[in-house]
DNA sequence: AAGTATATCTTGTATATACAAGATAGTAAA
DNA sequence: TTTACTATCTTGTATATACAAGATATACTT
């Protein structure tokens, strides 16, 4: 019940998952998708445009469109995908434990990383996720109260973006991601389940909503071993 | 001398990089590229799309678009970028040494990953790289022979990507990458100046042409501690 | 048989118009 | 003063047309 590109976009995605449209293969002309869909070229293209965008398939002028293989995405670190999502297509066992949930005045460190004045509250969350009966993620993440008002024990434990986006009905738009490879801290020996790993991966998010408005900073702190990343990424129009 | 939208998508990104439009502020508005750049407007909101897409800027529906803080662009490891682009932005005394370079029928791995029947003849480069005089990542290259007939360690030690792109004329398109951290194995001993560390970082690389084609698949294998990755995302349009 | 030209299919670029929808400032009414 | 409306600015969506450029199959010529 909206736009028909994004409608377009989501139908063409769900047959390539399903395997209506194999890899390898050539999707339908422009033409034959206007005609089916009954609409002009233009939004087709946008549809196009966006499963390109998303690895779904490449455009080949003169050609067509060939659908790509997208098994490589059965591990969607990539993009903005939250450990829920992410441990719902896994299926594993997973848990996960809130070991800290307080509103405060942040130190200088996450002052900096929010972009926030000395006097602001915000919410600090330490929530360790648990998969297979191995802890494996530190998840810390910071948030500005002024825009979460509440926060409980409970939304913690199931998902908070999902209370942001349906309780709350604010829209995420975009991340800046940050990996890096540290030595552990003595809260990550406390907390996660090393097993003599000298490393922790961490991934550092800067999360954005629809007006660029900065909302919340996270340290994902990964064990090693059982950290991996996929992305996608297409060369840059008009590079250097 | 190319296409508009692409002219004015560079041009912008180098005033935004240069701060002539600074992070934080609006960009002019549609109908006002429009009359600086003397073009339709379909035009300017291509060029406008291609600046979102790569974090520039963020537009806002009734608002106008803007510009994001760019300082990211530090340490470009995200999207495609070769080594040598990236000594070059690092600024660093940087070396190449390649310490291999052989045509010949890879391993089962190695077939797998490239997609190549049993008999194609592969290119397999390493290729270590120092910085400040520490060896810091082992970069191992495959490339299919039908694509690149000829292959000398003057072009290997310079830039791979260069030689394809500008002699050979061939397009590279997109890439999918996975990151993962493992144990080193004794060529990671041999080759890098590890210093007792007990991990090595992967990057592992498919990368394709502008048909789709797949033509070279890379392990990138980093010191951790020198190991950094940068990404912007933006949440996908219509998902789940 | 081999090469060449042509017609026709594909996607890419550029332009134009119309209306929808969000944001904002000013004006008028309560 | 406060509220509500309205005009007008912004971007978003949908449509249409024209031509450029790459790919391909057919028919024709050599």
């Amino acid at each position: 019940m909206q736009n028909k590109y994004i409608q377009i976009y989501r139908d063409t995605a769900d047959k390539i998952q399903q395997g209506v449209f194999p890899a390898g293969a050539k999707l339908p002309s422009e033409h034959e998708l206007m005609e089916t869909h009954e609409t002009s070229r233009e939004t087709i293209r946008k549809a196009l445009h966006l499963l390109a965008q998303n690895g779904y398939i490449q455009k080949v002028q003169g050609k067509g469109s060939i659908v790509l293989d997208a098994r490589k995405f059965d591990f969607p670190v990539s993009g903005l995908v939250s450990f829920k999502e992410l441990a719902g297509t896994l299926g594993d066992t997973h848990r996960t434990l809130v070991e800290k949930l307080e509103l405060g005045v942040p130190d200088d460190v996450i002052q900096t990383e929010l972009q926030c004045a000395p006097d602001h509250q915000v919410w600090e969350v330490h929530r360790v996720r648990e998969i297979d009966g191995e802890k494996i993620i530190l998840d810390k993440d910071y948030f500005k109260q002024m825009f979460i008002d509440n926060l409980t024990e409970e939304i913690c434990r199931h998902s908070i973006y999902d209370y942001i986006e349906h309780e709350l009905h604010m829209s995420i738009s975009f991340a800046k991601k940050e990996i890096v490879v540290v030595e552990p801290t003595d809260e990550d020996r406390q907390y996660l389940d090393l097993g003599g790993c000298q490393h922790v991966v961490v991934v550092k998010n800067h999360v954005y909503f629809d007006d660029a408005s900065l909302f919340q900073y996270t340290e994902s702190r990964h064990r090693p071993d059982k950290f991996k990343f996929v992305d996608f990424a297409r060369r840059i129009q008009g590079g250097t």
